[in-house]
DNA sequence: CTGCACTAGATGTATAGACAAGTTGATTGT
DNA sequence: ACAATCAACTTGTCTATACATCTAGTGCAG
């Protein structure tokens, strides 16, 4: 544990401070997986913090996966690295960005129509909800990657069509424009064939497999989740894969198995 | 809240009771998607704990993604629905079950032999280490579903070969035979084309898209994690699908996107 | 040498209090 | 009528303490 003094300002808070210097430990390698972390009453000593505050920092790395507690013997780093490329709620850009290539699309599509019936069952809006639709080509590096059909509720982000700038993300068009940042998304995955259309687009033949993504996400807007974006996707299935990571449920004394 | 009083036997924790009756509330429908939840100090007054308690219970609610937090204003019952078939580290078995089918197997190659390079690598071993291969064909409802090609390390599970039933769960086997508790997988998803053995075991033609499973498992042996099971995996693409749920990363701050 | 008791140290739980900071609505002064 | 202020209530952070429970080692009695 570095010995320099933690800032009381309080405008970081402190057991933020003392989880940073943790996670710097294991990210340069000096603490490493299945290492024998400093213990709650070591940190509060050493950093002049009390126990439930170094606790807090250590509970959080615990609650994301990083480490991990035993009683009676202490806290260690979890053995499983870290990898980003996990799908999280993150935009094709994003995405794209982390894995190292360069990102662009081909918008063949932006408009706004009457909301098909599965789109506003899916957005929980009324049958005649207007929406904007975009569709795009997905490239990396200028290769096709995958094709997005994109339904955005249009009371959400009224005035889209004017603002949105084709190579931009969509996601941060959301945030920056309209306020709006994606927290959640539920993704149905399947294979299939492409489309006489798809194939034609992602230049490859009908008979080579393809993902399809059924997605909605879901924004926080003042204190109430809001469907916000119904997403059908299809990806080449020889250049895309998913990388998951399954953990236990983690309830079965509360009845609920998340 | 319900106001009979808590136990405090020692048994349970406390903040975990006050957890339950919260949870309790929200899925009998007492408190709905939005609602605002009983404040701390409404939890700590009602039930004679102190704040700290009553927050710990909130919190872990938040932690869960079943409630948010908004400072100055409260806490909320999260909007999005709990599902329960997001897949987890499950087996086929609990898997089907939860879906309210009927699953079953045909065992068509269970033997030890020297583990292929790519599993060794994949599981940490040494290039000749033992491992136990078991093949299955999955099916639900007597309908093949997929195969599962599956190398246990025979160190972390010796004799399996003599004990497992072909009608049971591994993982069950794996817990109760060895005390191997999986909890943790990383699984990577692609899609393909069935081999030609695959597509006579599956009972579809050759151009017939699949989805290909690559999992590595990991147990909590003691203190620390250790990669016990590498499968390979091939399922009928128009019997199985996969619903995933995507949730921003937590981190930003700390210089890691987990 | 075996086995039991004890101890030091670790996390888990619980309490009581304090202050900071954001939200909301009522009150007050202009 | 309007605007600024204040009060009450919320969550967020931090401290100090206490006891429970589990682990691992030490040492002593047998």
């Amino acid at each position: 544990m570095q010995s320099f003094p933690l800032e009381r300002d309080g405008l970081v808070p402190v057991y933020v401070q003392i989880r940073k210097r943790l996670l710097d430990r294991i990210t340069s390698g000096d603490l490493k997986a299945g290492d024998l972390m400093p213990s709650e009453q070591e940190i509060s000593g050493t950093l002049g913090v009390s126990r439930m505050t170094a606790r807090q920092a250590v509970k959080s790395l615990c609650d994301w996966g990083i480490a991990y507690s035993m009683r009676g013997k202490g806290t260690f780093v979890s053995p499983v690295k870290l990898e980003k490329n996990f799908r999280q709620a993150q935009s094709f850009t994003e995405e794209m960005n982390a894995l190292g290539f360069r990102p662009s699309s081909q918008v063949f599509a932006l408009k706004a129509e009457r909301a098909p019936t599965e789109v506003a069952e899916a957005l929980k809006a009324g049958r005649n909800s207007e929406v904007i639709r975009l569709d795009r080509l997905r490239l990396a590096n200028s290769k096709p990657m995958g094709i997005e059909c994109a339904y955005l509720l249009h009371s959400m982000c009224p005035g889209l069509i004017h603002v949105f700038d084709p190579q931009a993300s969509l996601y941060e068009t959301l945030w920056k424009q309209f306020g709006l940042s994606i927290a959640v998304a539920d993704e149905i995955v399947e294979v299939g064939l492409p489309s006489a259309a798809a194939a034609s687009l992602l230049r490859i033949s009908r008979n080579k497999p393809v993902f399809l993504f059924t997605r909605v996400s879901y924004a926080r807007r003042g204190h109430s989740m809001q469907a916000v974006e119904y997403v059908k996707s299809t990806y080449r299935g020889d250049r895309y894969k998913i990388a998951n990571r399954l953990t236990r449920a983690k309830l079965k004394l509360a009845g609920i198995s998340v």
